[in-house]
RNA sequence: GGCGCUAUCGUCUAGGGGUUAGGACGGAAGAUUCUCAAUCUUCAAACCCGGGUUCGAUUCCCGGUAGCGCUACCA
């Protein structure tokens, strides 16, 4: 950061795809550190490879960032600033720190095949005379900008990260790389560092998978005399996300749970996503696991960054939604569920619950709500866990389920028969309900459980339910006996 | 192939020349209880390998191995 000024940080996506985990912690970070230091954040959207950008993923990765809520203070697109990328190429180029490559553009650059030399790149146009050079261009022949990297006097091109520390490279390891395409667009490397000088970014905090090319982009902001910023532009790269088995993320190999998107319409808050995200890479050094925004940002520093990869530990082929996700998210997921006022939290799930097909009133919701909150781990698990609140009939069940145990059929009648009985002059209030019911089992000589589970099933269709008294007192007295009645009609 | 980065329980991590190597998730067991959850308690679970330095290395150094990244007129 520079002494006289505030930290300016930038999220720079390349609109190719959706917003994956990846990127969406990298914005995190990024954001966390612009708040910790009271500096700027500024969004740029690298779209200077033409051929791979899309509109449409242009809008996924608004929306992604949309719903993680975390804002930014100044936003650019590169595509509309070629211009300036171009004057500072030919900056370069004039400083004969560049020259102009006429080799047409091969068709298969990415599958050159790497294993042959220790060589890849034979630099044929690095000793064009400027003369030749000019005529050859002016006689419209395309060509490349490429930078030419310092071959005399074994030069060490160095920098510090904030995270792996000092970084030095020889420039013999340095190929002579692109700055602009054939075409005329500037490459990624141009392009992000003429940004950055322009955008007077102070810290480069990215993915770990950019840490080789910074020694390029140390080159290019020399030859830029970026230097004259006042002040020295800093480098923090992120240890990379990893699936399971140690690979890159990505959407064709891992699916959609590498995807944010996939995680809001899970039933993820953004809150614990957000959480859950900063603690692959980074740690507060102390126990802390559950942390608020504030807490995040207030203990986020760059020193606190690991080094190694994370692994997000999703299940690719899983039965349920809940076990495809890394069981940390989940878990975290359901401590910021738990903590939730109910009323907010019966708001959320109103949207959940009409998505799903039912209609319920807010009022009704926020008498579930309390009933299945700690029964929830992600806002759609409301579907699963209290579909009998909302369901007019109940969904099929097993009538054998209905059976206590250590009773049978019989016993299950009886207690159905009694329960009827009861619970059609009983106030339909906890309490009441809790004493009525006891009572009656008392009388019919069962256990209190095994009074309970008959009901249960027949009022909720399951044997696993939030506590009896209080959902028959949300459910009422019609919708229970009308239950009830069903539940005997199985056992005959 | 070249260059670079990394290496603590299954996973995320703390720690650091001498520790019973700590926490969390997940797993197991128990308590509680009308079921399920929630909650609480307990248990199992790790320093990649080999040298060196040292009285003593998991920690520092070197080498190996493995993983990952970069090696494009992609970003």
């Amino acid at each position: 950061m520079s002494d006289s000024g505030k930290s300016r940080v930038r999220f720079a996506p390349s609109p190719t795809g959706f917003l994956h985990v990846g990127s969406a912690r990298t914005f995190i970070f990024n954001w966390l550190f612009a708040r910790h230091t009271g500096g700027t954040m500024v969004l740029r959207l690298d779209d200077t490879d033409v051929e791979r950008n899309t509109d449409a993923s242009v809008e996924s990765i608004f929306e992604g960032l949309k719903w993680l809520g975390l804002d930014w203070q100044e936003e650019y697109k590169q595509s509309e600033r070629l211009a300036l990328h171009r004057e500072m190429a030919q900056r370069i180029f004039e400083k004969g720190m560049a020259y102009r490559d006429f080799t047409p553009a091969g068709k298969d650059e990415g599958e050159r095949d790497r294993s042959a030399g220790p060589w890849l790149f034979e630099a044929t146009m690095r000793g064009l005379s400027r003369e030749e050079s000019d005529r050859r261009a002016a006689a419209g022949e395309p060509f490349a900008l490429r930078f030419r990297v310092p071959r005399e006097g074994g030069e060490e091109i160095k920098f510090s990260d904030a995270v792996y520390g000092e970084q030095s490279k020889a420039t013999a390891d340095i190929e002579d790389f692109a700055l602009l395409r054939s075409d005329g667009m500037p490459t990624y490397h141009m392009a992000s560092c003429a940004d950055d000088v322009d955008m007077r970014i102070s810290h480069i905090i990215r993915g770990q998978d950019h840490l080789p090319n910074t020694f390029k982009h140390v080159l290019i902001f020399r030859a830029l005399d970026a230097s004259r910023l006042g002040y020295e532009i800093r480098f923090a790269h992120l240890p990379l996300l990893v699936a399971p088995d140690g690979a890159k993320l990505s959407k064709r190999k891992h699916g959609p749970v590498v995807s944010v998107t996939t995680y809001r319409d899970a039933g993820f808050l953004r809150q614990a996503f957000i959480n859950f995200l900063c603690l692959l890479g980074w740690s507060p050094k102390d126990d802390r696991e559950v942390m608020s925004l504030d807490e995040l940002t207030q203990a986020f520093t760059l020193e606190n960054i690991n080094r190694a990869n994370a692994v997000i530990n999703f299940k690719e082929a899983a039965a349920s939604p809940e076990e495809t996700f890394d069981p940390k998210a989940v878990w975290l997921n359901s401590q910021y569920i738990h903590a939730m006022p109910v009323e907010e939290l019966a708001e959320r799930l109103l949207g959940t619950v009409r998505a799903g097909g039912y209609d319920v009133s807010l009022e009704k919701m926020k008498q579930i709500a309390p009933l299945i909150r700690e029964r929830m781990r992600l806002l759609a698990d409301v579907l699963t866990v209290a579909d009998f609140f909302f369901r007019k009939e109940l969904a099929p069940y097993d009538a054998a389920l209905l059976v206590p145990q250590k009773g049978d059929a019989a016993m299950a009648n009886k207690v159905l028969e009694k329960a009827r009985e009861v619970l059609a002059r009983t106030e339909f209030a906890h309490d009441p309900l809790d004493q009525a019911l006891r009572a009656a089992a008392q009388e019919l000589g069962v256990k209190a459980g095994q009074m309970f589970t008959p009901i249960r099933v027949a009022v909720t269709g399951r044997t696993a339910s939030p506590g009896l008294f209080e959902t028959l007192a949300v459910l009422g007295r019609e919708v229970t006996l009308e239950r009830i009645e069903r539940g005997l009609g199985k056992l005959s």
